[in-house]
RNA sequence: GGGCGUAUAGCUCAGUUGGUUAGAGCGUUUCGUUGACAUCGAAAAGGUCUCCCGUUCGAGUCGGGAUACGCCCACCA
């Protein structure tokens, strides 16, 4: 032979070698002026603040990524950009933590700059991960949520809503988070059980009756404000139309009826406090008070209203006020209950309402609208539509989307000292920051007066990222084509964030566009642990991704994400990573073997009337397994491809068809059509395998085939059409399949009898019919020198 | 309380429109293979498809119900 092949292959000198061709050939650079249908990438920014990353990472950014190379090798211009969410809380949260800061007691400037530097650090390490494990998208395409290309559009979209009174600023009970100090929305929400203190506090009515209420936040007591009862309660009748008289406070509120009140749960005697709980907001509508008294300054202390326990936390008062409560007789009993309180999911702190002025995305008028925009795109898998659905359905608040923060996208607005009038940003001069410029306008239009204060809040973070189509398409100079790329093909996401992510985008489109923001949705599941669990730093269940890839590749890595079915988690195993490592190996081995004998000449035309059966057989297979494998991938069903794909590479090609043709192969005249089919099986072999494994297919077809093939890489090859012009009838593939019955027997019968498989048999008796022209080659297959019937 | 998902071999999971004897990988057992590959091959053992009822000539698959687990939402004084 005249090619001395590797014996082994090693991916770690392997895949950086065609890390840096494709990154030199710019194989993955999206073509402005092309002239191929646009498959068009909404990739999920990550949040920078990610300071571990771990296999459940790899997992979810795999799964667009196999699209996207199957895409693209079917003739798809693919853009396929990259996003860096670096801007709103979750990074602020970071910063804060790892610096132990407080965003108080740190200028503006200074805590601005430092999650800048931040930002910079985590993008840097995802996108390290990102070049290490394969992932095409064309880095030239890159935006940061907190880049000024991505405020001015966050910016013109929120502008855009104002216009359309979509969104409005307004003061109301809102949810507030005492340790982020910033209005939250629900979808910031988590639910946490907790044990609580169920609190039974007796009070008096005026005729001196005794009223025992039980309570879980004794500490709002003196901002109680009436009492309720079910109307149907017997016991209570006589209470409803008094007055009862409050401990400490000594204050006097009303006992009323209500429907909301369970009879059953405490004493069936309700007292509300302003703002205490959502329920309250219910209640006030239809028991109008005339003075809310409000406890809880934003730092979550109470304000002079609370009397002595002013400048106490809600907790310390809550101790503080049970203990006085208790000294001064007023506490029946207390007893321990749990139940499941509103957080806010970043820092885990209860949530607490409060009266305030927000800026607000109106959401519950458009329900209707917003359930509509669901059935206008295709979800993958179809069930996480519903997630949608339950989300829209049960919105029970507009979308909040000021925070009292400092990083992020401010809001290009200014108000009027003295009307209090709102003074919107010039489109043409955004991105703004109003507390850095002054408004155009030397007057208000309303009082004519000259001082405009700026608007001190900035964005949510969802309020940008849920514009990202709009932030990825505007990465695109050439205009036609930019406009091609609205909507986007494909959003592929986890299902964790369709409340948010997913919600908020539909919003924005349906608002600033009337339209869809992409057609297809691909949802993704967890990676989880070996038990189940979901990965995270505190348990420290997780590998660092590089670990895996030096250890394995970054093929065998990537093999392992490819064993998610969509919407399903994904249990991390390294022995699903060491069946990568294998089938690598396998593609290997195979490909050498074949180019050994292939020595430099082209076999890239088939002579079709020098088929032999067997050639026919797998030919006939292998336009099979690509008609299921292009199925599979059209659906987004990634994992099923490559199960169809290492089923016809492992047992039809490996084990049967290399087996067949051997001798073919080491006669003296050599069958050149044998080489033929094994030039044509082996290429598309590797091409079904390339969007899952770009590395190891790379460098085979760089190997071989690259010297007769038109281009310069696999990934941008054509994907394998079936062959039609092959005429297999099925009698030729009934007669072959008995031919395989035989040698199935064949190797059994050598099994049971302790026989090697290449050790020659004098004869195989069988009642197996097999045809004239494949007796011969059942002989030399299986090394038997006759068959009897 | 509502919604969604899952339940198949020891383990991890496939089973498309209902159709002979329910599959794969790993693991186990028994062998073989030194001319691509011990990162291989051949074979064996191993399943009342969670349970009940129904539709049907026929149900792992369709319908109804139950149970268990997981997730989401709501309630939570």
């Amino acid at each position: 032979m005249s090619i001395e092949p590797e014996k082994t292959y090693n991916p770690k000198e392997s895949e950086e070698r065609w890390r840096e061709f494709w990154e030199k050939e710019e194989i993955y650079r999206f073509d402005e002026k092309s002239k191929k249908p646009i498959f068009s990438v909404d990739t999920p920014p990550p949040y920078v603040s990610a300071d571990h990353l771990h296999q459940g990472h790899i997992m979810s950014y795999s799964q667009a990524e196999f699209v996207v190379r199957y895409k693209r090798m079917r003739g798809f211009e693919v853009y396929y950009p990259m996003g860096f969410d670096d801007n709103g809380l979750p990074t602020e949260r970071f910063v804060e933590k790892k610096y132990n800061l407080n965003k108080n007691k740190i200028s503006r400037n200074d805590f601005i700059a430092k999650c800048l530097e931040e930002t910079k650090i985590g993008s840097k390490t995802y996108q390290d991960l990102w070049r290490l494990l394969g992932i095409s998208v064309d880095w030239t395409k890159t935006y940061s949520t907190i880049n000024e290309h991505s405020q001015k559009i966050s910016q013109v979209s929120f502008l855009d809503l104002v216009k359309k009174q979509k969104a409005y600023r307004a003061k109301k009970p809102i949810m507030w988070c005492t340790t982020c100090q910033t209005a939250l929305a629900q979808a910031d929400l988590e639910d946490e059980e907790k044990e609580t203190n169920l609190v039974y506090i007796k009070a008096k009515t005026q005729a001196g009756q005794e009223v025992v209420f039980a309570t879980t936040r004794p500490e709002l007591l003196p901002s109680c404000v009436g009492m309720s009862v079910h109307p149907t309660d017997e016991r209570y009748k006589n209470l409803v139309g008094q007055k009862a008289i409050l401990p400490i406070s000594q204050a006097q509120v009303e006992i009323t009826t209500d429907e909301m009140v369970d009879p059953n749960f405490a004493t069936g005697i309700v007292y509300f406090c302003s703002s205490g709980d959502r329920q309250f907001l219910d209640w006030e509508t239809k028991h109008p008070i005339k003075n809310k008294i409000y406890l809880l300054d934003p730092n979550g202390k109470m304000n002079r209203l609370a009397g002595k326990y002013e400048g106490l936390t809600v907790l310390e008062t809550r101790k503080q006020i049970i203990d006085d409560l208790q000294a001064l007789g007023y506490v029946e009993k207390i007893e321990k209950i749990t139940h499941s309180v509103n957080t806010h999911e970043r820092c885990g702190t209860d949530i607490e309402f409060v009266d305030s002025e927000q800026w607000f995305i109106d959401v519950l008028n458009f329900k209707k609208e917003l359930l509509a925009q669901a059935d206008k795109m295709r979800w993958f898998p179809l069930f996480m539509k519903q997630k949608y659905i339950d989300w829209v359905s049960n919105l029970r608040w507009d979308w909040c989307i000021s925070r009292q923060r400092y990083y992020g996208v401010p809001f290009p607005v200014w108000y009027c000292q003295k009307c209090r009038e709102i003074i919107l940003a010039q489109e043409s001069d955004l991105p703004i920051d109003p507390t850095m410029q002054k408004p155009k306008i030397e007057q208000c239009p309303k009082c004519g007066c000259a001082d405009f204060e700026p608007e001190k809040d900035v964005m949510d973070t969802w309020a940008t990222s849920s514009v990202s189509p709009s932030i990825a398409a505007g990465l695109v100079e050439n205009q036609a084509t930019k406009a091609k790329l609205y909507p986007t093909t494909l959003r592929p996401q986890a299902f964790e964030i369709i409340r948010t992510w997913l919600f908020y985008t539909v919003v924005k489109s349906l608002y600033n566009f009337d339209s869809i923001p992409f057609k297809d949705i691909m949802i993704s599941g967890h990676g989880v642990d070996s038990q189940g669990k979901k990965i995270s730093k505190r348990l420290g269940n997780y590998t660092d991704p590089k670990e895996i890839i030096a250890q394995y590749g970054a093929d065998s890595l990537r093999y392992w994400a490819t064993g998610a079915l969509l919407g399903s988690n994904l249990k991390y195993s390294e022995e699903g990573v060491r069946k990568g490592k294998r089938t690598v190996t396998k593609l290997f081995n195979a490909g050498n073997f074949c180019f050994a004998h292939f020595e430099k000449n082209n076999f890239q035309k088939i002579d079709l009337a020098g088929l032999k059966a067997e050639d026919k057989w797998i030919l006939f297979n292998l336009s099979l397994a690509i008609k299921k494998i292009t199925d599979h991938f059209d659906n987004y069903e990634y994992s099923k491809a490559k199960d169809e794909t290492d089923n016809f590479f492992w047992h039809y090609f490996c084990d049967n068809y290399l087996e067949f043709v051997k001798h073919r192969l080491y006669q003296d005249q050599p069958d050149p059509t044998a080489k033929q089919v094994l030039y044509r099986v082996l290429l598309d072999i590797l091409k079904m395998y390339s969007p899952l494994m770009p590395f190891i297919t790379e460098k085979l077809y760089q190997d071989y085939f690259r010297q007769f093939e038109e281009t310069k890489s696999i990934h941008i090859s054509a994907w394998p059409e079936p062959m039609e012009s092959l005429d297999s009838s099925q009698k030729e593939q009934a007669d072959f399949a008995q031919a395989l019955l035989v040698i199935d027997k064949i190797r059994a019968y050598k099994s049971s009898k302790q026989l090697s498989q290449g050790k020659e048999i004098e004869f195989f008796k069988t009642k197996i019919p097999l045809p004239k022209n494949l007796i011969t080659f059942v002989k030399s297959v299986c090394k038997v020198k006759d068959i009897k019937f």
